[in-house]
Formats: structure tokens, C-alpha cells, sequence
DNA sequence: TTTTTGGACTTTGGATACATTAGCCGGAGG
DNA sequence: CCTCCGGCTAATGTATCCAAAGTCCAAAAA
């Protein structure tokens, strides 16, 4: 056996919750949901018990909130929230950003190049699924230098939070060329070791999608409530 | 009834996850002891449910790692890992500094500095549980007006971590009379609306703390791998 | 004497059954 | 007719029990 060969290490609780986690971020379930444990556990198969766990760590990581004895529910951000996200984003990508660039070597910057060019293949071909992912792991391997593993967690623990939100409207932006330049870009930035531009030009980008995406937010829920 | 009067609203696993939390911080458990479930269970006279329930929570919380069919034990950070909790207190508390300060009143400010009255006079008595509240107390006031529920919430259980290490060596620390100091010209800034000096002396503040807690910590981990 | 393997014991993970609590609906009283 | 109290119901929270996984030790073989 060379390779590892790690067959089904997860436990229970953890399939289920990357199934629920899945769920959500793709919209399947929507904001605000109330969660019948009971049900959950008859639609897997299994007790009740790991569908407790299982939300528990959806509520760790705040996907879903868990009142007493009121079961759970989808977490509903208000547009105020949302922007919060987007701006502890912007503040924690920033630092790991700004620590990450005099530490990279050519070869981080060849992984990142190719994994723009995946992205932007991708991108054409309308595969949003995959694209979400590439750009997560662009963004990792422009951090990746800087070593920091519990900001790293923490990061993406708020990325998943943001997904939830750029996911719903990522077909729609628009802004997807946009992008694409802002990638390349920065990667340049990041090559030339101009730290400061780089950083900036990073919150900006953020900034933006946050802009937009707030003001698609606004619209979709003030046309739902009528 | 005047008062909200709102009693035992917490369940069982939340006041058990409460008093292990509390147990870690004042150091009752040792970094990487194992922790198990029976034992605890026997210990607060309840099954062994609330308790994973409980761990799970201070898992969540990152005060304790939970491996698969291994069972639980409290969490031991490498200094690295120590230095970047710090940073990212300096990182997030920086922040909310700068959008709170132009939004203080004297109300704040007054309120501020009662809370500073009352740490000195009880820094003095050298009541360390009472100075460790009041010390998030004043942290909290000064970030209140930013308004940021999520940032807050993140802040807290960094501090919870942080809290960890500054209460293991709070009492031998001995610059008691420095972080007086420097609290009365946090909010000395604060009030003249000198954001920029405001932020970095904080910054300061936070990074002089994880330099002397790095150094204690590093000292007495090589003492005791003799 | 050392290493490896097998088995017993310990500990956690999951299921079922029971207690508890909140939310709701209906009836009685003002 | 409205309000408030009380019981009912459905969902969560807790306990006990059984199964599975891991660890440790001892015995046997090299």
C-alpha cells in the first residue's frame, strides 16, 4: 500500500453534516428553515442522535442556530450581518495576504497562475460548482505562506458563510470578467511584491462583491416580503 | 417582577460546558490532559449524554479536540499557534477600535472609566477573577459603539482562548501598573478621537502582553520537559 | 530475549425508550 | 366578545442499553 488508503474516516455525524452544509450553501434549504430533527433522521435513515451532533456542529459554525428547546433553524442574516462577513473577510484575508507575499516563492506563484487558468476555463463553461471551489483555492494558495493555520480555520469558517451568499447569486452578477482581472491582477501584485497594492487592491475586490451582493440581497428580500 | 428573574434557563449541557469551561481557564485541567466522558458523567451526577453534548460545544469552542472513537481531551497550542490567537485579537480588536471611537459619547467614555476605577481598586486587592471580568468588560465598552454583533461574538471566543494563557500567568506577570496605565491613555485617545494613536497603542498594548506571555510560557514548557 | 498476535477490557458511538417542555387549541368566566 | 386558564400534542432533551472500535497486556513463537 503506498498511498494511505483512509477509508470512510468520518464518523456519522460529520457525512451528515457535510450533507447538511451542502444543502444549505446550495440553497436546497432556505434561510430561516425550521429543522425537524425527527424528520431528518427518517430522510438518512439513522436516529436521532447523530442529526443532533450533526446540527450542533452546523450551529458551531453558524450555518444553522439552535434555540433550547425549540429545535433549529437556518440562520437568516439581516443585510447588516452580511456585510459584517464581508468585512471580517476583507480584514483577515488582508493580514494573511500581507504575510503571505514576501514569503512566496515562484512556484507558489505558478500554482496560483494555474489555478486562474482552471478557473477561468471553468468559468466559460458556466460550471459554477467547480468555480466556487477554484477560487476558494486560489485565495488558499495566496495565503498559503503565511502558515497560519487557526486564522486559516477561521477563515474558512466565515468563507463558508459568505459562500452561502455569493453561491445564490453568482450565476446572476455579472461581474464574473470582472473578476477574472482582479485575479490576475493580483497575482501580479503579488509576483512584483508590492505588499500594499496588493492588499488593497484585494479589499476592494472584496469590497465590491459585497456591495453587490448587498444590494441583490436587498432586492431579492423586498421583493419577497411584496 | 421588576427583574428579568430568568432562572435556570440553561440547559444541562450548556451550565456543564460552562463549569468545564471554567475549570480549563483557571488551569484545573492541564493542556492535553484526556478528558472521559464517564468519569465526568459520575462527577456531575448526570448520564454521559449532556456531557458529549457539553465537550462537543467546547469543541466547537476549540478548548478541547475531540477524535474519533478516542474521546476527548483539552487542547494544547504550540507557541506558535499562542502567538497567532494574540495576533488576531490585535487584528479583530484594532478594528473594531477604529469604527467604535468616532462613535463614542461621554456616556461611554464615562462608563469606561468607571470600569477602569473599579479594575485598579480591585487590581490593588489582587482579586484576579474579578479583574479578568472587568478587563472584558472595559474591552468590551470600547468596541461597543462599532455595533458589530458578529465581530463580537468572534472576538469573544478568541478571547476565550487568549484568556487561557493570560490567567496562567496573570498573577506572576507583574505589569499590573503598566497595563493601568496604558488603559487610562487607551481611553485618553479615545475621547481626544485620536483613532490612528488609539489603534496602535492597543495594538501595543496586546502585542507587549503576547511578547511577555510567549517568553513565560516558552520558560516553563522547558522546565517541564525537564 | 524480543516481537508479534490474539483476546479481554475499556471507552466511545448509536438506537430505543421515557421524561420534559413549549406551543396550541378549546372552553369557561368576566 | 374578549381574555385567560388548563389540558393536549408534538417536538426536544435525557437516560439506559447495546454495538463497535481502540488499547493494553500477556502469551507464544522466532
Amino acid at each position: 500500500m503506498s498511498a494511505k488508503r483512509t477509508i470512510e474516516r468520518k464518523s456519522l455525524p460529520e457525512v451528515i453534516a457535510d450533507d447538511l452544509r451542502e444543502r444549505i450553501l446550495n440553497g436546497d434549504m432556505t434561510e430561516g428553515e425550521v429543522i425537524r430533527q425527527e424528520a431528518l433522521a427518517e430522510e438518512y435513515g439513522v436516529s436521532r442522535m447523530p442529526i443532533r451532533e450533526a446540527l450542533k456542529r452546523l450551529d458551531a459554525e453558524g450555518l444553522v442556530v439552535l434555540t433550547n428547546n425549540r429545535g433549529a433553524s437556518v440562520t437568516k442574516h439581516s443585510l447588516e450581518e452580511i456585510g459584517e462577513i464581508f468585512d471580517l473577510r476583507s480584514l483577515i484575508e488582508a493580514d494573511l495576504f500581507r504575510r503571505s507575499i514576501p514569503l512566496m516563492t515562484s512556484l507558489d506563484f505558478m500554482r496560483c497562475a494555474d489555478i486562474l487558468t482552471e478557473m477561468e476555463s471553468s468559468l466559460d463553461a458556466d460550471v459554477i460548482d467547480r468555480w466556487g471551489a477554484l477560487n476558494y483555492q486560489f485565495h488558499s494558495a495566496l495565503y498559503a505562506r503565511a502558515d497560519r493555520k487557526l486564522t486559516n480555520e477561521l477563515l474558512h469558517r466565515i468563507g463558508t458563510q459568505s459562500d452561502r451568499y455569493v453561491r445564490m447569486h453568482l450565476s446572476l452578477a455579472g461581474q464574473k470578467d470582472n473578476a477574472k482581472q482582479e485575479h490576475r491582477e493580483l497575482l501580479r501584485l503579488a509576483e512584483a511584491r508590492d505588499v500594499d497594492r496588493a492588499c488593497a487592491l484585494l479589499q476592494k475586490h472584496i469590497d465590491v462583491t459585497k456591495q453587490n451582493l448587498l444590494t441583490l440581497i436587498a432586492d431579492k428580500r423586498a421583493a419577497e416580503s411584496k
